[in-house]
DNA sequence: TCATAAATCAATCATAAATAATCAAATAAA
DNA sequence: TTTATTTGATTATTTATGATTGATTTATGA
């Protein structure tokens, strides 16, 4: 018999193996109920492990993916506008800040559109080419190789880049914070880039939605402590919340439907 | 059976491969009704995926199909087609080359998807979109500030990066080019960004038109003798063709429609 | 040009399948 | 023990789909 984690595991493999999967096909192969198996694509949704479908789930980093489609299927669309909409609160005139890519810190860039003069470093080169058209904002986009799945450039050179500059201001997108182990993202190399992203902010600021609280996924690359600010929605978990507060982090509940 | 998303990625994958489909040509292909099928190109086109029309759909900005309005504006676009045929001969299995933003490099990057596993180290934002798509080539991205009007990244960031790398083969774009003068283009930055890739490629290969030779732009770049190939089409004036050739430059006239 | 026919479409509805929500039993942890 | 977690069964609810219908659009011929 399987642990529940076990088993999500091995879901993730069996969908990334074939592409896809039904839900009566993940059934028999583990011998489980159906609830219990879409309760483990959920969780493996939210953990943006896997893409799921009416009938079961398909892979997420297969050729298959168009980015357009999990934007559309991006879970928490209204949530993440709302923290982002608290976050553009940080930015000033004149100031310099860093954008993590990642599907929170998208909704940034699109309330950063109606900012008076700023400079943008990122990573991302969706958001280069969303800003470029305003002419008031400076855009620096770091070097590196760029990951097909994420358009996120990460690696050495991202971090060679990163050395020459400091900001204002980092936003950073986080895939789990847990008081515990910290920061955490699946990919290593992308870890080392926020590792990095984060040395150079003055001000750290985390962007993150509730689902993120208490999950931990691969690669850890930061600290609770190195957190400035955290950015969340009204569904964050109230403990977790006043933990950070203790330990000095300012946290900022955004409620939905903005201001 | 397929689920939906499947079912969607397949139709936009059909109507790419084909250029356009119809409605009863795809439920024949799916087994699904037209009612469906209807449904999935709205939600293909509401995604900016493919094109509708009455009957059926047709592909977006087909990777091999009608040429894109800028392109059609653009001067000498023939000729410079027929440059980038021949420039990606010089490419082969295995090397990185650097490409150089620019129109006539940019015609190069619609060649290169077709070849097989190879590195493309780039400037320009808008190569390294259009080729992430394609897994046998691993993309690396120059860092930099971006110009808005060319989406090219210049800059000490980029010089950065460049010291970081070095290349089998370096295809350069250019503004003018003449005996005395040598290359020029008209933005002081951006030369010395391109000063800079010649220094850090192994083999340098010039890619222009005609309408470029005996001219000279502002900023200068590079003399003739840092050339090891001139790629250019068949009005070129013979006697500087002749001239290079004697300072030991080789150089390609493509014969306008190819081969 | 216009009128008519044919094809295609969007909107609606019914249905079957899949899902989320709920609850109780089983299991594990305190 | 008690308490929390995981699981499976049950039930509303939602979703995907195909058929139908009337409206649009396109094609055809005068």
């Amino acid at each position: 018999m399987l642990f529940e984690q076990e088993r999500q595991q091995k879901i993730t493999n069996y969908v990334e193996k074939n592409g896809r999967a039904s839900v009566q096909e993940l059934c028999k192969e583990f011998e489980v109920s159906e609830s219990t198996i879409r309760r483990d694509l959920k969780v493996l949704e939210d953990n943006e492990l896997i893409q799921r479908a009416h009938g079961g789930a398909i892979a997420k980093n297969g050729v298959n993916f168009e980015p357009t489609f999990s934007e559309k299927s991006d879970r928490f669309l209204e949530e993440k506008k709302a923290i982002a909409k608290k976050a553009v609160e940080f930015i000033h005139e004149g100031d310099t800040v860093l954008l993590d890519a990642g599907t929170t810190t998208r909704l940034l860039v699109d309330e950063m559109k109606a900012l008076s003069i700023i400079t943008v470093v990122t990573n991302s080169v969706v958001f280069a080419n969303e800003l470029e058209n305003y002419p008031k904002i400076e855009v620096v986009l770091l070097g590196g190789k760029l990951r097909t799945e994420t358009l996120a450039l990460v690696g050495p050179l991202t971090e060679l880049c990163l050395n020459q500059i400091h900001v204002d201001k980092g936003f950073i997108a986080t895939n789990g914070i847990d008081l515990e182990v910290g920061l955490t993202t699946p990919n290593l190399t992308e870890a080392a880039t926020k590792r990095k992203m984060i040395e150079q902010s003055n001000q750290v600021i985390v962007m993150t939605d509730h689902s993120k609280f208490n999950r931990h996924s691969f690669a850890k690359f930061g600290t609770i402590e190195q957190i400035d600010y955290c950015i969340t929605d009204d569904k964050a978990p109230n403990e977790v919340l006043r933990a950070l507060e203790q330990k000095g982090i300012k946290t900022i509940m955004s409620p939905l439907g903005g201001e």
